[in-house]
DNA sequence: TATAATTAAATTGTACTCAATCGAATTTAG
DNA sequence: CTAAATTCGATTGAGTACAATTTAATTATA
C-alpha cells in the first residue's frame, strides 16, 4: 500500500519524534519497535535536509572561496564589523574548536583580521578586512539562487523558519 | 523594539531562503544586502537545529555504544536484516565515503556483518548479528528520550516532518 | 591580597561528510 | 565477442563538529 522508500502516515498515528508520546489514547497500532523504524523519526530528515540543502552551496559558495561555515561566520562578519568568538559561537551555535580553525582560514584569505581584546585578553576579536567587506558584493546573489533549487511555498518557509527557532529555543 | 540575538519578522517581509525572493509586490523594505543577513536565511537554522537537535542524542547512544550515524545505520539494519550499501545510502543520503567506515566500525563491534554478493562482486551486503538485533532492545527507549527533550505540538512536529520531506524530494 | 574559581580560546582526539579519484566487476554497443 | 561505458565500494584529502583538556587571564572570596 506504500511505495518502498517513501514516509506515509496518517497523522493519528505518528510523532515524528517518538510515536508511542503523541500517538494518544489510540495507539494499538504502535509497537514499541515502530518507534525505531527511520520512517517514523523526525531527527533524521532534520538531519538529512540540512545536509542536502547545505550541499547546494558548495558550486556557489566556491566562486567565493568560501565553504559553508565560512560562509555564514562570514554573515556575521557583514553584520557586525567586529565580534569575539564566544558571541560569534553564541550566533552561529558553534564553539571555538570549530570556529577557531574556521577564523584562521579566513584570515588566511584575508577576510577578517584576528587581535586580542585590550581590554581583557582572554577575549580574541574578529574583525572584517576590506577584502572581507568587497566579499558581500559577490556574495549578495547566493541567497536568490538557493531558494531557486529549493522549491517550498512562502508559507511553509515561514512555518519551517518559525519551528525551527522554535527546537533553537528562540520562539517567534 | 527587538531583544538581541532573537529573530523576528512579520510575514509581509521575508522568505528565509531569499528576503528577495518571496517578499512580493511590497519589497520596498529590503535593500540587496539584508538578503546576506543571518536572521533572514531559512538554511542556518536548519543547520543549527539539526545539530542541536543530535547533540541530544550523543549521551542516550553513549550507553549502547553508537555515535548517531551508526545508530541511523543500525535503524536501517533493524527494519531490513540485510542491505547492500548503496541501498543503505539512498536510504540515509549518504555516500560511501560516509558509510565505508562507520558500517567497518559496526561490523568491529559486532552489531554487523559484511559481504561481497555473490550476484554481483561489486556489491557489498551488509547483514544485521544477532548482537545487533539485541541492541534492538536496548535502543527501544531512544525514540521516547529524545521526544522528551524536545518541545513541539504534535501538529508542529508532523508539519515539521512533512515540510523536511518535501525539502528532500519526497512528498508526503 | 593570596588563592580559588571562573572564563575564553586553543588544542587534541574521535568521528563524520563529501568531492574526487581509483580499481575491480559488470553491462552495453558495435 | 570485445572495447567502452557504467556501476559499486574503497580510499584520500579538506573541512568541519564537538567533548574534553589545557593555558592564560580575570574575578571573587576568605
Amino acid at each position: 500500500m506504500r511505495s518502498d522508500n517513501k514516509a506515509n502516515f496518517s497523522n493519528k498515528d505518528i510523532t515524528p519524534f517518538c510515536p508511542a508520546a503523541v500517538a494518544g489514547p489510540d495507539a494499538s497500532a504502535f509497537s514499541p519497535e515502530d518507534a525505531l523504524k527511520l520512517d517514523v523519526q523526525l531527527c533524521f530528515p532534520l538531519y538529512a535536509a540540512s545536509r542536502e540543502v547545505i550541499k547546494n552551496y558548495r558550486p556557489l559558495l566556491e566562486e567565493l572561496d568560501l565553504t559553508y561555515t565560512q560562509y555564514i561566520a562570514m554573515m556575521v562578519m557583514w553584520e557586525q564589523k567586529a565580534i569575539s568568538v564566544k558571541d560569534m559561537g553564541q550566533k552561529l551555535f558553534l564553539d571555538s574548536g570549530t570556529l577557531t580553525p574556521v577564523l584562521k582560514a579566513l584570515e588566511k584569505k584575508g577576510y577578517v583580521s584576528r587581535r586580542r581584546s585590550p581590554d581583557d585578553e582572554r577575549v580574541l576579536i574578529v574583525e572584517i578586512t576590506e577584502d572581507g567587506e568587497a566579499l558581500k558584493n559577490q556574495a549578495v546573489t547566493v541567497p536568490q539562487k538557493i531558494a531557486d533549487c529549493i522549491s517550498l511555498e512562502p508559507q511553509e518557509a515561514m512555518e519551517l523558519y518559525r519551528i525551527l527557532y522554535k527546537i533553537l529555543g528562540k520562539e517567534i
